[in-house]
DNA sequence: TAACACAACTTCTCAGACAAGTAGAGGAGT
DNA sequence: ACTCCTCTACTTGTCTGAGAAGTTGTGTTA
């Protein structure tokens, strides 16, 4: 049936040590079993174990303490966005674009400097000139909402910003190629008026633009 | 000047390594010295050589193959979770936590099943019960909020929750120790009604009362 | 009651030994 | 000259044992 496949022991115990912090064996931030403890439980050797821990560690599931233990410090190892953005659906990328980008435009609109605001007007010039393909469109796009999360000042939020837009490009492109109306005159409006609620320090109304014209993006997709 | 500062060696060498990788040392697929010639080189013994190869391998940096060698699989460009919270502040967890949980707040106000708002409510009690320690607190108050991100049935904001509220626990408990006053009347009356109104299918209501409870957080820090 | 000392635990690190796998050199056969 | 095989040197994988270093809770003392 399977191949031989040859895994070595620290891996194999690295992932039933996952699988068993996955299912709720141990709470966050609770101590696991000692070494000596786990090491016959898994049937390996305690340096095995070690090795296993460090591998999680890395993966950011566990640290450790010397004299103290071993702790769950996420529940979950970080899956790769490309895994994550695999299963998700174009709807739950606007959504979370949406959480994000809304909090960063009422953000940007109480922070952003004159350097920023130069900066937001030429990628919205850009951003209406350049609609020759979908793709170039796109990124233009991209361009100008990163300038907006940029002027919010919240490392975080930059962050979570560039995690996944470059891998929802794809998702974006055909989203407009299935929706049809691409730069239109109302969609360009709709950004012209968050950069002046920007322009103008008006979070109530950049955040109200912003959720608008995620909410349309929604909408054009059914 | 600097605290003694005793990081274990095989963090050490981790980070020894990747620096060095980062340097170019090793070019991408290209295969280091072996852990015999390398314990020497770093200064430590053969066994924490390995760990700390275990530890970059856990963060898909390099990867061994028995009997022929340890191999670079990536330079390892993203920063770590850990690292952007290290130098981030309070106040921009607060924020980002805002962003994501406005948003899920809004969307499980539409698709929270019964199931899950008996495991909200189940939660909501737990967070008014469990005040003993502040940490105790904090987690109850995690668990309840992680119960609404899953109600919006969105596995990437699932996915960005899960990915950096068990960092900012140590900075909630810090906050909380500073700001004083937790688990208040006021507090347990504003999370009761961000549970009526998901309750009640209320995705305005949802949304604003979230989002006037980090602001309060926000208010309260200064 | 508060501060200190200690004991029992934990992880950390090293050393040595052998097993298991890989890759290249070199020889045998065609 | 070419192919195939074997063997060897080198690599990572695993286990054991030992002592160092750090943490935590308990009991003792002032």
């Amino acid at each position: 049936m399977s191949q031989v496949r040859r895994e070595p022991l620290a891996d194999q115990a690295a992932e039933l040590l996952l699988a068993r912090i996955r299912a709720g064996e141990w709470a966050l931030g609770e101590k696991l079993p000692g070494e000596m403890s786990l090491a016959p439980q898994l049937g390996v050797g305690r340096s095995t174990v070690r090795e296993a821990i460090r591998q999680l560690a890395g993966r950011g599931v566990l640290a450790t303490r010397q004299g103290a233990g071993v702790f769950v410090t996420a529940l979950d190892a970080r899956e790769d966005w490309d895994r994550v953005l695999d299963r998700a659906d174009i709807l739950s990328v606007i959504e979370a674009r949406s959480a994000i980008e809304t909090e960063a435009a009422a953000l940007a609109a109480q922070r952003r400097t004159p350097a920023e605001l130069r900066s937001l007007r030429k990628a919205l010039a850009d951003r209406r000139a350049r609609t020759a393909t979908i793709e170039e469109h796109v990124d233009a796009d991209t361009a100008f909402h990163r300038c907006i999360v940029l002027a919010a000042h919240n490392p975080i939020l930059t962050e979570l910003f560039d995690g996944f837009t470059p891998r929802s490009r794809q998702a974006m492109i055909e989203m407009l190629r299935i929706g049809g109306a691409y730069g239109g005159t109302a969609d360009h409006e709709t950004h012209e008026r968050l950069l002046r609620a920007i322009a103008d320090s008006d979070p109530a109304a950049a955040a109200g633009l912003s959720r608008t014209h995620f909410h349309e993006m929604k909408h054009n997709l059914r």
